[in-house]
DNA sequence: ACATTAACACCAC
DNA sequence: GTGGTGTTAATGT
């Protein structure tokens, strides 16, 4: 069983397993899972966004900000992500709220302190929140692309297409995207209307280029998604 | 032209 | 019944 191991992983690997390093998983693992329905508030910024740092255990979190009444989604974690990783590295806070985006949306939380004190202990641990901090720049990169250079319609093609990538499930040359985001989430973190949403979707659907449920989405044929978010509107007759 | 908002019917959970 | 979806008309840029 050893040898095996030490086969499958590098040396680095290995040796934190020796000196019984805790990982990020394991740090979490004695704090309770707290599970949220679609749309409810997991903690608002005057709350304890500047006490703890968060795990999604499962499913969706979007952060928020509003002005003037309205909606800005500043950023969305999914199933295995740190949230709030800049408190960590003593960031300026911003006003946000942080939501459930799906159904059977849950996280764990730790104190602030406490995190950062593992961190000082565990390089296997800095790592994660470097990718993490660069998995959401990475986003926010993609969001400001795509509302610079693609018309409304090619927003939602090129979002869903490097969603399917990011996060879908390979299925033979399909992907399979859950959980789903209401039409409403993905005009959000696309920057077009609901309405849209919901016609682009259904356009690409008759096509074939995609099929959904309420339960999941399925991008059947994705350098056609792909091509469709590069070409200029009419590729198609 | 293109895109968002409003309005309303319909559907699923 | 509520929240999400599908469609069309009005409105804005």
């Amino acid at each position: 069983m050893l040898t095996i191991d030490l086969k499958r992983e590098n040396l680095a690997t290995v040796i934190p397993m020796v000196f019984e390093q805790p990982t990020c998983r394991s740090l979490f693992d004695k704090t309770p899972e707290e599970t949220f329905k679609r749309g409810q508030t997991i903690f608002w910024e005057r709350n304890h966004a500047d006490k703890y740092i968060y795990l999604v255990t499962n499913g969706m979190v979007k952060l928020s900000s509003s002005h003037q009444n309205r909606e800005m989604l500043e950023d969305y974690f999914q199933k295995g992500e740190l949230l709030n990783c800049p408190a960590v590295l003593g960031g300026a806070p911003q006003e946000m709220t942080a939501t459930a985006m799906v159904p059977q949306t849950s996280i764990k939380k730790i104190p602030i302190p406490l995190f950062r004190q593992a961190l000082r202990s565990n390089s296997s641990l800095y790592e994660e929140v470097m990718s993490n901090l660069s998995a959401s720049l990475q986003r926010t990169q993609d969001r400001l692309h795509r509302l610079t250079l693609l018309s409304a319609q090619q927003r939602v093609y090129d979002f869903l297409a490097k969603h399917a990538v990011q996060s879908g499930r390979k299925v033979g040359f399909e992907y399979v995207i859950k959980p789903v985001l209401t039409h409403q989430e993905i005009g959000y973190i696309a920057g077009v209307g609901r309405q849209t949403v919901t016609t682009v979707l259904n356009e690409l659907r008759r096509e074939g280029v995609i099929h959904f449920t309420r339960r999941y989405l399925l991008v059947r044929n994705l350098t056609m998604l792909q091509d469709l978010a590069r070409s200029t509107s009419e590729a198609r007759q």
